[in-house]
DNA sequence: ATGAAAGCGCTAACAG
DNA sequence: CTGTTAGCGCTTTCAT
């Protein structure tokens, strides 16, 4: 059985009040009274429960993060970062994994509702209308994703993707095929926009190819897709898809860059690390997750937060191959 | 303000007590008055509060994971694998990372105690003793770790280090590098043990290189005095100190296999990916998310669930380089 | 500055 | 089978 304050109290002879108010409102108590107080429950061992805490004071100290998928590269840079905000602000992190399943997703959020003082819905695949619902049980803050009326973290994917768009335009790409993952992916339709808005600036066409799922299967998936197009450069959802597609070239003899160009987008651990190394458009997920916390944790109003992106470079892009009847 | 039992009770007009029995001892009211109570919850949308039962059964529905560090990459699949055991459990997951801190590791189990019905210790660091006193405060399963005393999920890397050093013996490999991670890990060190065997067995040296942070700068650290010892083979603690060896050994201009073999643990994502794709021990880390879980809720004896690994060759293994002088 | 008492939402004896 | 009562550990009026 754990101590509790009245084990406390019986320990330095005052009421429970008395210590509570040592440890909630120091101000309201005696210095002297306090010093003794503090000294005997640490004496003790006492941890505060928080479960009672938050019975009589509606504050839980817990937040949750909602995911589409931890296994997905794109987490857990966000996750350890949500993880790492919260614990220096005395809160507990709950982690939720829908397996991208939508239905999941609400459940999770209601399932969670009571128990956090908040939840960070990342990537979420639900409707703006339910996403709002939602918001009226319990404090939200979206990230890669807009939904008025709610603080989201965004990031600048748009501008990564035209900066893609643009410089495969440079290396002399006419036909870029657009690789989407999930219908519902917000930030999916954000690059598609960006993508052909780049694509008309730079008098360049681009094709979509899906939805698929964001997998390394899905990207495999799109790849004869991609080819039958006669594209020659591709702009996957993400890192996942590109590899997929890079794995499919690779088995199709089709090499990259030299006859496929392949971008990604989030700068995975595996971007840097596959080969050729992947040119991916880098998304600041840990700032995202640190910043979702960091909003919840304040209150914040419901505006946007717009983080930057960067294309960066490495070794699946290339020169567009010489039209070869 | 969210419905309550008290709600209920008032909408289908029995006592608050009755409606909890609806729910939690549904044997234990008529199955009519039930069915009315159900759909007045129903109605209301009414969730029970967890932290006012939790209060009152000293039971929260909670658990915890306690991993070092989130981003790498051996600990997502374990984290969404138990995170679905607990959710298909009716379970809530919380999460802590303790970015490779020991002190950090005992502060997450005891601020988390009070608030899970178990926790899973997912390669501490600590002194066996700690985690030992630690499992009188809440019920504890420690993964990758043999903890006497406590449930534990192991995997049995020192299998597969030694079909590791058996299969470069076969190749011809006669002095292999170790690269040990954190001084701590309890996986480093029956890996060792198991090399030492191994390598005794096989006529073939082992020399210790590290310890090194088990991270891809750790193993790039590691590099140079794997190369000094003349090893043509570099067993590393993990993919990640692995993909470093891999870069270092390409900024040398050292070839792999050609001149060194390296082996990773884990078989992540990134092993997969990377080019030379890692020869690796595969382990099983969903499948020990699982069943950590699962020993959790089933309050499992101290016993050891020892699972498989095996060996994934890839290709940064070879031949050992004809010796030259 | 401290104590007393009520109450957060729920469960668990105990009656009836 | 259902209502009554007490109490889980803590905070928060309200007195004093």
């Amino acid at each position: 059985m754990a101590v509790t304050l009245k084990d406390v109290a019986r320990a330095s002879g005052v009421h429970v009040s008395t210590v509570s108010r040592a440890f909630s409102a120091a101000h309201l108590v005696n210095a002297r009274t306090r010093a003794r107080v503090l000294a005997a429950a640490d004496e003790l061992g006492y941890r505060p429960n928080r479960a009672a805490r938050a019975l009589s004071t509606r504050r839980t100290g817990n937040l949750g993060v909602v995911v589409a998928d931890i296994a997905n590269p794109f987490f857990p840079p966000l996750l350890k970062a949500a993880q790492e905000e919260a614990r220096a602000r005395d809160h507990h992190l709950f982690i939720a994994d829908t397996d991208e399943r939508t239905a999941v997703e609400e459940e999770a959020v209601r399932s969670l509702a009571g128990q956090v003082d908040g939840l960070v819905l990342a990537a979420p695949r639900m409707s703006d209308r339910l996403i709002r619902e939602l918001a009226a049980e319990v404090p939200l803050v979206v990230v890669n994703r807009r939904v008025r009326g709610l603080p989201c973290v965004l990031m600048d994917v748009g501008g990564g993707i035209a900066r893609a768009v643009a410089r495969l335009a440079a290396l002399g790409h006419r036909d870029l095929a657009l690789v989407s993952g999930p219908a519902a992916s917000w930030t999916g339709r954000r690059a598609a926009r960006a993508a052909g808005a780049a694509a008309r600036e730079h008098g360049v066409r681009v094709h979509r190819v899906g939805p698929h799922p964001p997998t390394e299967e899905g990207g495999a998936a799109a790849f004869d897709a991609v080819a039958g197009l006669g594209a020659t450069a591709a702009l996957a959802h993400n890192d996942l898809m590109a590899l997929g597609l890079l794995a499919a070239a690779r088995e199709r003899g089709v090499p990259v860059p030299g006859r496929l160009s392949v971008v990604g987008v989030d700068d995975s651990l595996t971007a840097r690390h596959t080969r050729p190394a992947l040119t991916t458009v880098a998304m600041p997920a840990g700032e995202a997750g640190r910043a979702a916390v960091d909003l919840l944790l304040r209150g914040a109003a419901p505006r946007d937060l717009v983080l930057g992106t960067r294309l960066v470079e490495r070794d699946s892009t290339g020169p567009a191959p010489r039209a070869q009847a």
